[in-house]
DNA sequence: ACGATACGTCGGAGATTTCCGACAGGTCAA
DNA sequence: TTGACCTGTCGGAAATCTCCGACGTATCGT
């Protein structure tokens, strides 16, 4: 139902119960404490967030612990590094030449264009 | 109303778009065309992306360029940093000493835990 | 001017997400 | 055992997302 990690993260409340985990594990409760949400409510959050595989549960006595496992975020990076790159080389090319022109239309590269205005 | 750059990854077919523009800028019906998808959805799709800053649109004749703009995404990236970090750190302490013990509580370091089983 | 092309936007249907109160199971302390 | 905790899950309401067909606007070719 929200089986990738890019949808786990795009609620703000997953992404700060991360943020909180990255200093150690925590307990469910601490967790909703720290937000004006209702007690289930993060724990659907959890939830998700352990369905994806970023976080870990251990239950301990009576209290449940949540452990952060970062792993699944090396998709995000993944992702991320094209444009990285393609950022760098838009960079590298505006510092070598000002490209104002070519840079409207760098290649058409792959459709032929039947209608090249202009 | 998808105001953050999360959201805006969150959806497949937005993350295709984008990566669709890294090789150059492409015209709406070009980006249409390459899925299975009626011509507006990709348009609202591409609508998304604007709003967040992620494309910059460019009309030329009857034909509307979209050319990608990655900065937004710097946002993630830097989102990400602390949980690469941690990952390392992870790493390190495990190939320093086997921590299995030290690992399951590093530190109660914010709540006094007035539950302290085990 | 006319018809075809390229595209955005609107109205609305259907699916998904987010959230809450209520409830249930398991654990601890007495 | 009893009662106070800690937490997951269920049922359902409300909001949001995703998508489509229909329509409107602007441009191009003739």
């Amino acid at each position: 139902m929200a089986p990738d990690v890019f949808s786990a993260l795009a609620n703000p409340v997953r992404r700060r119960l991360l943020d909180a985990l990255l200093d150690g594990p925590r307990a469910a409760g601490d967790l909703a404490g720290r937000f004006d949400l209702s007690r289930p409510a993060v724990s659907e959050h959890l939830q998700v967030l352990r369905q994806v595989g970023l976080v870990r549960e251990e239950p301990r006595g009576r209290k449940r612990y949540y452990h952060l496992d970062p792993r699944p975020l090396a998709e995000v990076g993944r992702w991320l590094h094209p444009f990285e790159n393609y950022w760098r080389g838009r960079l590298d090319a505006l510092g070598a030449l000002l490209d104002a022109e070519a840079d409207d239309v760098p290649r058409p590269a792959d459709s032929p264009d039947p209608d090249g205005s202009r």
